[in-house]
DNA sequence: GTACAAGTTGAACGGTGTTCACGTTAGATC
DNA sequence: GATCTAACGTGAACACCGTTCAACTTGTAC
């Protein structure tokens, strides 16, 4: 039974998912395969290349279009799409973080914002430009969101395991406090200072034509 | 002769500046030292923690104290000085970037910027908040200016050797065109969004007090 | 049924971070 | 200045990693 360059890549998801990024090796992906390590080099010219269609797989349904009323609104909508697509799965946004940062993706969500500004009534050089902000603090936000997420779960299973009553300091009890607020309003607070700052370059350009 | 702490400190940004990231191994930097590899090992616990205190040996200067006048000048001198010591080394922002996401440093930029924006007349939580934003933004500017100068130079170098008038396509060319402005202004715009957004968000604040 | 392409094997290459029992060296104490 | 102890280094291994490649098998089309 012979591997597709589809199998592969379901291949690595299921690894990503149930054990993480970390553990997403060539050897181990070749045994989940029941191949050895260098079949997958016949799909794929090297593990890179790989990660970059395993992103892509992951912002399949971003660039979708965009139905939301107003500019605003569009922005919003494509930036909740994205952090929403990084994640459903483990470590989505640190693997979409790090291969964007390499260029080994084929998505054209940042292209998705530019466009969106560009329909706002920015000019093209602002709305490249503030495509590039808005990703930046989306990849930044998820990543950051993901990571404290999957500590804190790994961390409750052995704090419980091993100190039921653990002490803890006040100062890392009010981080706690402010970063155990709803993820997702913490990201929209960002989003909105950034959605603000574009309408105030918009007021402003409009005030000197 | 004994080494200590600092030596391998030293030694590693050394390579770091040189080499880049990449090639920043326990054996390199041992070999470098005149040393084997396990001795680092008494120094730092695991690489991990070497690369936290290099990157907080690249933040040393940043959240010395603000001089500029108005809250909006601060979190510019702030944000900038980040920006340049970033670029100070090779492969600086990469590092300083996974190892904060990482949790492996004990640099207090963050808690700078957040205090810039206590002082602007932000609630404790949205000081914090933006504080993170910010933060992502400047990071993942940052990152991608400096892979991009990095691969540029490398680039020039084996395009120069290699064929002298290599063609180039007209999409490829626009987005170069976009990319070659100077890197600080581009910087600066995506700062402008969020000081903006900051703004409006206390205008906001002070209609409805 | 044969021919050719697509896909796999098995074994190796040259790396990586990390560990550890054992030796050495330096600095304080008497 | 001899001694003792803690700091530090050695050498060799362990368990991995991504990647390569000649040889072999399998599937498909004619």
């Amino acid at each position: 039974m012979q591997l597709r360059r589809g199998d592969v890549l379901d291949g690595a998801m299921a690894i990503l998912d149930e054990f993480g990024l970390a553990d997403l090796t060539m050897r181990r992906l070749a045994t989940a395969l029941g191949v050895q390590p260098g079949a997958l080099y016949w799909h794929f010219p090297n593990k890179q290349t790989l990660l970059g269609a395993l992103a892509d797989k992951i912002l399949e349904d971003v660039d979708a279009p965009v139905t939301a009323p107003g500019w605003d609104a569009e922005f919003t909508e494509l930036a909740h799409r994205l952090r929403i697509a990084l994640l459903a799965h483990r470590d989505g946004a640190e693997l979409v973080s790090a291969t964007y940062a390499s260029r080994m993706t084929n998505s054209r969500v940042r292209e998705s914002f530019a466009a969106v500004g560009l329909r706002s009534g920015l000019s093209r050089e602002h709305a490249e430009l503030s495509s590039y902000s808005l990703l930046y603090y989306v990849l930044g936000h998820t990543v950051d969101e993901q990571s404290r997420a999957q500590m804190e779960s790994a961390g409750a299973l052995t704090r419980a395991a091993l100190s039921p009553d653990a002490p803890q300091s006040p100062i890392a009890a009010y981080d706690e406090d402010l970063l155990d607020g709803d993820p997702a309003v913490r990201f929209d607070f960002g989003l909105s200072l950034f959605v603000d700052g574009i309408r105030a370059r918009l007021k402003d350009s409009a005030h000197r034509p």
